[in-house]
DNA sequence: AATCTTATTGAGCAAATGATCTATAATTCT
DNA sequence: AGAATTATAGATCATTTGCTCAATAAGATT
């Protein structure tokens, strides 16, 4: 018997007719579609085709947004909004923890949130296209992610090398080289890429003599 | 005194009127110049304006290639061709030269090759639109450089963790890495990336417990 | 049930774009 | 110098594409 209310709700309406949604809610569907959307074709894929897509007309879109490039923006927006963890900055430089521990449960949290199709497409695409939330995301990331990690390997390390900030990037690009052979390349790749991470991350620390447990 | 022949012949002439070339010196212009274009502002560049800049009407492009993305294609083949020279093979199972010379050879070679403006550009652009050369390109890297690469480093390897294919291409990707971050991101890098490769293939092989003189 | 509000549609515009075709003039050959 | 060849230009076509706007109907209100 079926108590727990309309289990049918959840059964997605194949009504070939107009679809009336609350505005706030249609324009979200339309940014979560200009998403994966874009990420396939890139951003010169064509409102028609969005639009179709979407099940919904080409002049839909320019209801919730002026402009293609706005729609872009908000894409951006919506890709790049809180995917810097804003408690990694403290959980790296927290010292009550060992350095190896920190630097694997952030790479390991990282990595599942940037090794995923849209991002990693929607990220290099805006690169390319020079796309000023990209260069602000990479100079956050360098200084409230890679410079504490650079100052914590300092700190801990016990060899007479320490590691230059260039260091750092080296080992952060080989830990998003796996993401981008996945998802820009589509080259085989592991499917767990923590075994590869966890073993980058040990070498990197062993150069600088920093204890591994 | 000129006696040395015509030197004005070495002055670019301004003459705005119409320059026949021989057809394939004007095929070689255009690939040139398509590359440079399609390199800056990605393959969905307008003919007309790739036309402009090379000071030659669009339909000129036409008459050298019969579609636009026959003019794409030259460019890829043009790009990719002899970008992995065949004999680095050869010289990186070369064990009368010491495993860390080879590597850094191959490296500063390799870098100096692929770190430049067009080269990433194009590249990373054919590899997010799934172009077929690139994901040749890929296997051709793996097969004929990263394998023999492992091979050499799993001989000489002194340590009883032997490293893995995952780990080469950690090692290429952190390398790779400084060449997106110049010309994909547009980020200050270091002005010789040498350093940073030499401490990149140190960290490597001391990891292996590998000879390094 | 009738009315009102407005989210959505469908037709269509203007500019951009890949591609075509004929006229023109630069270069070679005689 | 004149004729022949053909690389190049200029005009133009057929679609495509971002975007607009008046008409329509879905859902809320009374």
């Amino acid at each position: 018997m079926d108590i727990n209310g309309p289990v049918e709700s959840t059964v997605i309406e194949e009504r070939p007719g107009r679809r009336r949604l609350p505005p706030q809610e249609r324009r979200q569907q339309i940014i979560d579609g200009a998403v994966a959307f874009f990420a396939e074709v890139g951003f010169d894929g064509k409102t028609r085709d969005l639009a179709k897509r979407l099940g919904v007309t080409q002049s839909l879109l320019f209801n919730y947004f002026a402009t293609k490039d706005e729609l872009i923006e908000a894409v951006y927006e919506h890709v790049y909004l809180n995917r810097l963890a804003p408690d990694w900055p403290d959980r790296l430089t927290d010292r009550s923890v060992p350095l190896r521990d920190r630097l694997l449960a952030f790479y390991k949290e990282y990595s599942t949130l940037i090794f995923q199709y849209e991002w990693m497409r929607i990220f290099i695409s805006s690169g390319l296209s020079g796309a000023e939330l990209n260069r602000r995301y990479l100079k956050h990331l360098g200084e409230l992610i890679l410079k504490p990690v650079l100052h914590e390997i300092e700190f801990a390390a016990r060899s007479d090398e320490v590691p230059t900030m260039e260091d750092i990037w080296n080992l952060h690009g080989g830990i998003v080289y796996i993401g981008i052979r996945q998802h820009i390349y589509r080259t085989p790749c592991p499917d767990d890429p923590s075994v590869a991470i966890t073993r980058a991350v040990d070498r990197f620390l062993l150069a600088f003599g920093v204890e591994q447990g």
